[in-house]
RNA sequence: GGGGAGAUUCCCGAGUGGUCAAAGGGAACUGACUGUAAAUCUGUCGGCGAAGCCUUCGGAGGUUCAAAUCCUCCUCUCCCCA
């Protein structure tokens, strides 16, 4: 028997889960305190989790956010569940937007599940990470089980829900199965006996009934830590993969640093806040100088660094500006390390099929669409022929622009491509 | 169980027999101006290699030269009464 804790004093603990981007939030500080005094006196590392969709397994800086809080927990010495919500995931949608979700087979959660642990794990320490999938319990769960957990809770409640009431008031439809998915989501935090959640701030009330659920079966009810939610680049709507405006963790560098330079300014600050890592003192600084340019080249630099490095950071930098200030072309060699790189087996093609297949649109109207309205460039020069005129002879590789910043480098074959390099 | 209202393109929402690939707004994309910001202005916003054609208005049938629009059945949603 160990007599001394692994662990520090709780007010270090405390203070330490302060540092950086602080929760919006923390529900029952109280309840904190006591289980970390526990863990220390027990010797026991207490269970952080965190609840993610295995349906979108992408995860962006937003969700980095309360990542980075977990890491804190793991030099603290505690345990994170990272906890993939398959069975949810299967069932459907309790947004209310869409239509249920196609049902992810196993093979597919498999390889969702791959995907979040290669990102995950550029921040999280894999020692100390516990992966689970919900479709452990909740799959084998019968029908009384299952009646036993939703008597815990009532429709009242359930309609306190910001969500729900503002849709019930407008006569929105409401499914019985969207009140029975805060249910079935609070039931994770059971079978995992967490200790603490972690969530984004609309997640408050899904969480807030899990404390409920807890208690109704025995268990000390879970501290929550509502974490700040990120606004996507469009600088509207939160961030979100689905929405398009967000920054994946793997992201090239070169696209991490896009995006931050086209935030909008109004966000730069709560971008400082919630992705630099830097001082609030420094970034007032920063903010003072009143130059929301360099502000953000900087903090596009701080947070390709961190998740790549310094070089890779300069690279990027040096890239956006030959790219957009100068309007320079992205050399050849870097569009074939893009995957930019796009073969045409013909030697004449149609100009909008190079397009679609290229990837800069979806169809060959659409590509025509971007031809006229000036979009379109080829080596520098915009096209300006229509229709019927655009049947292209691919006698050297050419690097193709489609909008801003789809750049496509065209060839016919291989030994064009060596030559090149 | 009874009565009423409704389902339109990514979202909201007009359209009640041809002039409808379907008003208007939002989102998105694009051009100009810029700092790949904002604001403003232009244009686009189902598909097919111009024309012309094809597919689309919850689903399936039907009436009609012609259907988002009329009829029948079905599915789903909301409200009121019980």
């Amino acid at each position: 028997m160990q007599t001394h804790t692994k662990f520090l004093p709780v007010k270090e603990q405390i203070s330490r889960l302060k540092d950086g981007v602080a929760p919006v939030e923390i529900i029952d500080m109280e309840g904190l305190t006591q289980k970390l005094e526990q863990s220390r006196s027990e010797n026991r590392p207490l269970r952080v989790k965190q609840g993610f969709d295995a349906s979108a397994p992408d995860l962006h800086i937003g969700h980095s956010v309360s990542i980075w809080k977990l890491k804190t927990f793991q030099e603290l010495g505690h345990k994170v569940v990272f906890l993939i919500g398959d069975f949810t995931g299967m069932v459907g949608d309790p947004s209310g937007k869409s239509k249920t979700r196609p049902r992810l087979t196993r093979e597919e959660v498999e390889v969702n599940a791959q995907t979040y642990r290669d990102q995950v794990y550029k921040i999280l320490d894999p020692e100390m990470t516990e992966v689970r999938f919900n479709s452990e319990w909740h799959g084998q769960r019968n029908i009384y089980e299952f009646l036993e957990l939703t008597s815990h809770y009532t429709i009242r409640r359930m309609l306190e829900r910001d969500d729900f009431w503002k849709r019930f008031q407008a006569e929105k439809p409401i499914s019985i199965m969207e009140f029975l998915y805060p249910l079935i989501q609070a039931y994770d935090s059971v079978a995992l006996k967490a200790d603490i959640e972690l969530g984004g701030t609309d997640q408050k009330f899904n969480l807030v009934l899990t404390r409920h659920i807890q208690r109704a079966y025995g268990q000390d009810p879970q501290v929550l830590l509502l974490m700040p939610l990120l606004c996507g680049t469009g600088g509207k709507e939160k961030m979100s993969k689905s929405l398009g405006n967000a920054i994946g963790i793997t992201d090239s560098p070169d696209d991490i640093y896009g995006k931050i330079m086209s935030i909008p300014d109004d966000m730069i600050r709560e971008y400082y806040l919630m992705c630099s890592g830097i001082e609030n003192r420094e970034i007032d600084n920063i903010l003072s100088q009143n130059d929301p340019y360099q502000a953000k080249h900087k903090l596009a630099n701080t947070i390709v660094s961190k998740y790549y490095d310094e070089n890779k950071a300069r690279c990027a930098a040096q890239q956006f500006l030959s790219l957009f200030k100068n309007k320079d072309l992205p050399s050849p060699a870097e569009l074939i390390e893009d995957n930019a790189a796009v073969r045409i087996d013909n030697e004449v093609e149609w100009l909008p099929r190079i397009i679609v297949t290229a990837g800069g649109a979806k169809s060959n109207a659409e590509a025509n669409r971007l031809i006229k309205a000036g979009a379109v460039s080829i080596d520098c020069v915009k096209v300006q022929a229509e229709g019927k005129n655009l049947d292209i002879r691919i006698e050297a590789p050419f690097i193709l622009k489609v909008g801003k910043r789809r750049f496509y480098l065209i060839y016919r074959n291989e030994e064009q491509l060596k030559q090149l390099c």
